[in-house]
DNA sequence: TGAGCGGCTCCTTATATATCAGCTTCGG
DNA sequence: CCGAAGCTGATATATAAGGAGCCGCTCA
C-alpha cells in the first residue's frame, strides 16, 4: 500500500579530508568534479545507494530503499574507509535519517479541482499549469503530499514510515469520505 | 565611501509522480 | 519535406551537505 522508494541519511566523521587525495586513493569507486560541486561521489556497484562525502567529513547516503539498507550501506562505506586507512575506526559521530520519499496508490482515478476545496485551501496548492500534481500539507504534521489525478500519490518530508502509512490512511480515508457525500 | 560580515539563494544527489515544451529521428 | 512518434529536460516536493555569489547592513 505505501512503499519507501528513496531514503535520505547523514552522517558525520570526525575527520577532514582532503578530496583530491580521496578521489586518487578510491579510484574507480569515486567520482570528483570539484568546479561542479565540492564533493566526491561514492557508489560501489551500479544501482546502489550513493555516497556524497564532503571535505568536513559528514556525508549523505541517497537512494536506498529501507532505512536497514541505509544502515547496512554506512558500514559497508564505514568499513572501506577503515580498511583503506583513510580513517582509524569504522566509528562516526552521528548518522541519521532525514528524509523518506514514498509512494501509494489510492485506486480511483480524482478530481484534483475539487479535492483542493474539499481538503482545504489552506492546506493545498494546485496549479496544473506549473504542476500537474496537488501539493497537500496535511496539518499535524511536516510531511508533504503530492496527489495526482491517476489516484498516486507520494509522500516526503518524514523520517519515520508508520508515519507516511498513517498520512496515507488519513487521505484515504478523507477522500473517501469525501466521495461518499457527493 | 569602502571594507567586512552576516544572511540568503542556488548549485547537486536520490526518488516517485505527471504534464508541458522543444528537440531529434523515422517513415511515407 | 513534413507529420508523427519518441525522447529529454524543465516544472514541484522533501532532505542533508559546502561553496560561490549576491545583497544589505554596520562601522570606521
Amino acid at each position: 500500500m505505501v512503499k519507501i522508494v528513496n531514503v535520505v541519511a547523514s552522517g558525520s566523521l570526525d575527520v577532514e579530508f582532503d578530496l583530491e587525495q580521496v578521489a586518487t586513493d578510491m579510484g574507480s569507486v569515486a567520482e570528483y568534479s570539484p568546479k561542479k560541486y565540492p564533493v566526491i561521489y561514492i557508489r560501489f556497484k551500479d544501482d546502489t545507494p550513493l555516497i556524497t562525502l564532503y571535505r568536513t567529513g559528514k556525508y549523505i547516503i541517497t537512494g536506498s530503499e529501507s532505512k536497514q539498507q541505509s544502515r547496512n550501506f554506512r558500514e559497508e562505506f564505514l568499513n572501506f574507509l577503515s580498511n583503506n586507512q583513510m580513517i582509524t575506526t569504522p566509528k562516526d559521530e552521528w548518522f541519521c535519517i532525514q528524509n523518506l520519499v514514498c509512494t501509494g496508490e489510492l485506486d480511483q482515478s480524482l478530481n484534483l479541482n475539487t479535492l483542493t476545496v474539499d481538503l482545504g485551501l489552506e492546506v493545498t496548492e494546485y496549479e496544473p499549469e506549473q504542476f500537474p500534481g496537488l501539493i497537500y500539507r496535511p496539518s499535524g504534521f511536516t510531511s508533504v503530499v503530492l496527489i495526482f489525478a491517476s489516484g498516486r500519490v507520494v509522500i516526503t518530508g518524514i523520517q519515520d514510515f508508520d508515519i507516511a502509512q498513517e498520512i496515507f490512511i488519513s487521505v484515504r480515508n478523507k477522500i473517501s469520505e469525501i466521495t461518499n457525500t457527493e
